[in-house]
Parts: structure tokens; C-alpha cells; sequence
DNA sequence: AACTATAGGTGTACGGTGTACACTTGTCAA
DNA sequence: TTGACAAGTGTACACCGTACACCTATAGTT
């Protein structure tokens, strides 16, 4: 009888919990996620989890990695703004799948796919021939940007044109009359009806973002 | 004796809870913020809070309301850009204030001064011109930029030249030997000595954003 | 084949969390 | 003086991460 659980069961390791670990924060998000509900998940008493992850702080650590590894490297064959354009693209939806990781990114002790990730990002810059100064100045826009967006993406439930003004009615009612703010009044009326989209609202934002440091590129200085 | 503390002792009110709330989680970060640790820093049992503040998220969505309260809204005497500058460098050093509101800032159920920004915000794009698409693309990526960059510079403690260097030589040193990525051997030592400061890196990626705004003010369409 | 070392899973327990619920106490109106 | 109501208290519960001691199944060596 134990026997027949035991044999049933594939054995536990770091790899396995890992994967499990971040299908379940996927649709438990991150409040829900706990070391007992994943040891529940796996079948197995919380302790157990102990042996193939140090704590669960490490647990998180590998978990944000594997967000980072189902990232795509930006391509030596394509130009610097199609690399960039496209590993941005890949970030973005990388963490719609993985909405827990948002704001951990960058926080966590960095693994190895991480690592692999950014060295990957400043050397298509600097192949690029932007300087290092520039390189960093264009990074930081880029990766501010990317991570800003995708919280405001999860925060902001606009899925859908209906759902976006839906939320902004809710909002506007939550607190009293929406007599008192008219441009939340015409965002609540206008934008289920303009067809708002956030993939295209992300890519809108990008491209004005990788025009500005296009034109800078050999620039060493500031923003004209 | 027990009529003399209570006689010392000022009463609660929601707003002084706020209030105390905001400076505990100023210093002791979100992590270590608790119920127990606020009542405690009141001088009082925990269970004194519910009579002024519903719960935690509630006694959260106030506190982020707060640090709404404090960024400075877009002025209408100047103009649309260095109203918006204004405004999102007072929005950065609010978050810098209180970085534990920094990914909550959108998440929770908004209150006055938040519906009061927003509003503001979106109406002085609309004043400047911006038909309603170009406003709401032009909040998106401020506002994204913004919080992303605050994310960052928490994650990234990048406080002084010296800190950045240090932490990207301690980021690779974890991982194992630097040598398998030259472009973050770059960062971690030219970094140091390049005057990196974040308000300034703030401030170059606002203006290429605002920039790119200015050019398309009156384009209906994406960047070109 | 017998023995033993080791890795993996278990059970219990501790100190932390948010908060429901019933209680006492302080304050003011009538 | 009384009685109502607001404010603060104490106890208790379910959950959390995890330290520690224990058992057990397997693998290697002799």
C-alpha cells in the first residue's frame, strides 16, 4: 500500500519542484503561493520540499530564473533595434505568463539565465556601436519601461476594450461621483470604444522609446 | 498609574494610524510591516487598530493614497512638458521616500488624491493638445517608465558610483567566474567610475520619452 | 548475502502572521 | 446617577516558514 504510492509517485527533485513551484504560482498567484500548498501539489509532506530547495526565498530565486531563461536572447542577426525590439516583446510576455515574477525581476539573487540575459542585451548595444555610456543610458529606458508596463498591465485589468472601461467606471464609482474628474469621465466613455489593445499600446510605447535612442545613438550627450 | 499612560497616551484615529503606518513602513520595509508591529510602535494591542482601519488591505490602500498626496500635481501655468517633467520627477522621489509603495501604487483600490493625479495628469495631456488616443499613449509610457525606473533603482541599489560597481562585481561573483560574460565585466568596472547617478539617469530617459511625445503631439499615429 | 552509509520523506513543534469575537473600560448625554 | 456608545483588551484560531529528530528505502562495499 505504501509501497504501491511510492512506486506511483515519481521521485521529488529541485528541477521538478521548481517547475511545479512556478506552474502553481502561475494560478495561485504570488499571495497564495505557499511551501505547504506546493508540497500539497507535489504530493508530499512540506518538509519534504526542504531537501531539494534551501528556504523559500531560493525557491523564488530559481523560480525568477526560469522566468528569465523562457526569455529570448536578442538575435546577433538582426539589427540592434529588431534585437531589442524583439527581446523586449519576448520580456513582455514572458511575465503576462509569469505575472507573479513582475515586480522580483531584479530584486532576487541573480541566476544564471539572468546573467546570460543581460550580458547578452549590453552586448547587442555595444556591438551596436553605441557607447557605454550611452549603452547604459539605453538599457535603463528599455528595461524600465518593459517592467513598468507589465505592472501596470497586471494592475490595470485591461484585457479587453470592455474590461479597460469597466474598470475605469468601477474606480471613478468606488470612491463618489465621477462628476469631479472629467478626464477620468472620458477615459471611462472613450476607451472601451477605441478598441485598446495592450500588446499594441506596449509596441506603441517601444518604438517611440527605440526612435528616441536611434536618433541619439552616436550622440554622446543628453536628449536635444 | 494605568490612568496616567492613558492620560499620556495621545488617542488613535485613523488618520494618526496612517500616518505612523507610512513612517513604519518607511524604515522597517514592507516585509517587516505588521499588524503586531504597528500597534506596538502605538503603544497598544493589535486588535486596537480594527476599531479605526477595516483590515490590512484597507489600512495599505491608505497609506498608498498618502504617498499619492504628496507627489505634486501637473501645474497649469506651465507648459505640457515641464509639466509632466515636474511631475514625474515628484512622483520618483515620492516612490523613493516610500519604496514599499513602489508595485502597489496601481494595484490597490484607488482613493482621493490617486482619481486627483490621474485626473490631473490626463487632463493637462488633453489642455496641451493630445487627441484622446495620443493622451492615453502618452500616459502609458510616462507612467510606465516611471514606475519601472523606480523598480529598478530599488531593486538595483545604485545609490553612488561606488554601490553600482560593487554590486554588479557581487552579482557576477555569485554566479561563479565573470569571465563567461565580458559585457557585465564591463559594467561592473566602468561603472564606478563613470559617475552614475540616478536622478540624472532618471531625468535623460524622461526627456527622450517627453521628446518623442513633443514630435508626435499632433500625429495621430504611431512613431514613425 | 550481510552491513552500513546516505539521501529522501515524515511528524512534531515553535514563533510569527492577520483577525474574529467577546469582554472591559472611558466618556459624555440625559 | 444612569445608560449608551466608542475605544481598547485578551483570548483564540487558522495559516505561514522552517528547525530538528526520526524513519526508511536504496546503493556500495566487503
Amino acid at each position: 500500500m505504501t509501497k504501491q504510492k511510492i512506486a506511483t509517485r515519481k521521485p521529488l527533485s529541485s528541477a521538478r519542484v521548481l517547475r511545479v513551484a512556478v506552474a502553481l504560482a502561475d494560478e495561485a498567484g504570488l499571495e497564495a503561493f505557499s511551501m505547504r500548498g506546493l508540497a500539497q501539489q507535489l504530493g508530499v509532506v512540506p518538509m519534504a520540499l526542504y531537501k531539494h530547495v534551501a528556504n523559500k526565498e531560493e525557491l523564488l530565486d530559481g523560480m525568477v530564473d526560469i522566468v528569465f531563461s523562457e526569455i529570448e536572447l536578442p538575435s546577433g542577426d538582426l539589427d540592434w533595434r529588431s534585437a531589442m525590439r524583439h527581446r523586449a516583446i519576448s520580456t513582455r510576455e514572458a511575465l503576462k505568463r509569469h505575472s507573479w515574477a513582475i515586480g522580483m525581476m531584479e530584486s532576487r539573487h541573480p541566476g544564471p539565465a539572468n546573467l546570460r540575459n543581460h550580458n547578452a542585451v549590453m552586448g547587442c548595444l555595444r556591438k551596436a556601436g553605441f557607447s557605454f555610456k550611452m549603452a547604459i543610458h539605453a538599457y535603463s529606458v528599455q528595461d524600465a519601461y518593459i517592467y513598468g508596463f507589465a505592472l501596470q498591465e497586471r494592475d490595470t485589468g485591461f484585457e479587453t476594450p470592455d474590461s479597460a472601461g469597466e474598470a475605469a467606471q468601477r474606480r471613478a464609482e468606488t470612491i463618489g461621483a465621477l462628476e469631479n474628474y472629467p478626464y477620468l469621465v472620458e477615459i471611462a466613455t472613450k476607451l472601451p470604444e477605441s478598441g485598446y489593445d495592450n500588446a499594441v499600446e506596449f509596441a506603441w510605447g517601444l518604438d517611440l522609446i527605440l526612435d528616441g535612442l536611434d536618433r541619439l545613438r552616436h550622440a554622446g550627450a543628453a536628449p536635444a
